[in-house]
DNA sequence: TAATCAAACTGGTAATGACCACATGACAAT
DNA sequence: ATTGTCATGTGGTCATTACCAGTTTGATTA
């Protein structure tokens, strides 16, 4: 059992031996549905306390690598129960999951009058009279996949250019960088839609064909609303995958 | 601060704390962004160790109760973000949550021999050759909402009849009390598919007509497959929830 | 041989005490 | 008026110790 934990890291420990057991397990060091050593004997395996073992543990129980058993054991949990816990991603963080080259074509930005819904899914002030509005083609591996339409209140008198997320792709990083504003959570609805001929056109199908369409609100770490989004996916190229839990 | 914690209870005490709290919180006697007593008041308020209280916290903060702040203190989150986190639930629940009256009419059950695609979604070994499927209709207020294939891997010889799926109405309850089977955990996929003639007229609508299809994988409390699950929803009544978290 | 039971594991809960990192506001120095 | 500093309050991390509650195992008993 390499790699110890450096009390002096940046890191907590509890995080680093986190890590530490999630790389044997993906490695295969640990088998599926086999224990791992007790919390007593990886106290000393370590040489940190049950408390920083048990939070490591129940980080890896949350993100769905191992499971316990009363008065048996910790368990690893098999392949299929690892991965893709509902997660916040952005588009591009999607496809890369995907293992599919994200692309996007930008359609349209710039600040407009918000429309009623669109002032009620922000919770806008009334005094609010400008939004940012994007419209982009998102693209996989150079096929288009769906338009995506975003939403974002920002501080008076401030925007976003078309340069700045032509230059940084992500908007979250910028949104990150130029106003602190972390996404941490979001609510999606997903529904079944038919392709305007405008939709048509854009993702190269027919008009009339069946779209899925995603509508998603993110709160910021102050748990204020940051953004809203519209994505119309392509049927037949796109599928939604999400983890559930009692 | 009413309501103490009683030491000699059933419950865990950090447990009865987070019900406590949480009540409040429904209550409306802690305001939305407003901080709720320090850790250290919360101490002394309820005679229980800080360590108590952060358990308490942590688990309000995963159902989305609360929200912490480094420094700051720890706040109540605002009522949108409170509910709802992606939970597994079964079809009934899932309407009554939206206050619809749940309803099936059951079209098919019985032994049959699993197809390739179901033997692998179950994970079957190469010697079992029978597993349950259960074909059902399923309603919202008396209206078609969707139709339901699910398919259960239960111990030789066993089986679960149409009189007691009829009497129980749920089949997590018969699975729970005859096989003490638990669902805990499972995957989910949504895809967008057209109506064939046949579900077109079980859901009265046209054919061709757009569907959201569902695919459940779920696993039990021993982190084994239980069931498998395909359910086909009328896209125009059905809309698929989500809460997402980093 | 089979049933019983106690010891020795496992994870679950809890108290106590300590120190760190970050945020805030009061107050002094500029 | 502005800036800097520092005390104090907040949550975050960690060690130590103790006991409780399930599970497993093996020796003991009938």
């Amino acid at each position: 059992m390499p790699e110890m934990i450096d009390p002096d890291h940046v890191l907590p420990r509890y995080y680093q031996l986190a890590n530490i057991l999630r790389e044997h397990i993906l490695d295969g060091k640990f088998e599926p549905h086999q224990p791992i050593p007790s919390e007593r004997q990886l106290e000393s395996l370590y040489s940190v306390s049950r408390t920083t073992i048990r939070q490591a543990l129940d980080l890896l129980v949350r993100q769905g690598y191992l499971y316990r058993e009363h008065g048996r054991g910790t368990f690893v949990s098999p392949q299929k129960l690892q991965k893709g816990i509902s997660e916040l991603t952005s588009f591009t963080e999607d496809m890369k999951q995907r293992g599919i080259a994200p692309g996007q074509k930008i359609l349209e930005i710039g600040m407009i009058e918000p429309p009623d819904k669109v002032r009620q899914k922000l919770e806008l002030p009334p005094e609010c009279r400008q939004v940012l509005r994007i419209e982009r083609l998102r693209l996989g591996d150079s096929i288009p996949m769906g338009v995506q339409t975003s939403f974002y209140n920002l501080p008076e008198g401030q925007t976003i250019t078309r340069e700045e997320l032509e230059q940084f792709g992500s908007i979250y990083i910028i949104l990150q960088e130029k106003f602190h504003l972390i996404p941490t959570e979001a609510d999606e609805t997903l529904e079944v839609t038919l392709a305007t001929p405008r939709e048509a056109a854009l993702l190269q199908i027919e008009a009339g064909s069946p779209l899925l369409l995603s509508e998603r609100t993110a709160y910021s770490q102050y748990r204020r609303v940051m953004e809203f989004v519209k994505i119309l996916y392509r049927g037949d190229r796109y599928r939604y995958f999400a983890k559930l839990t009692r």
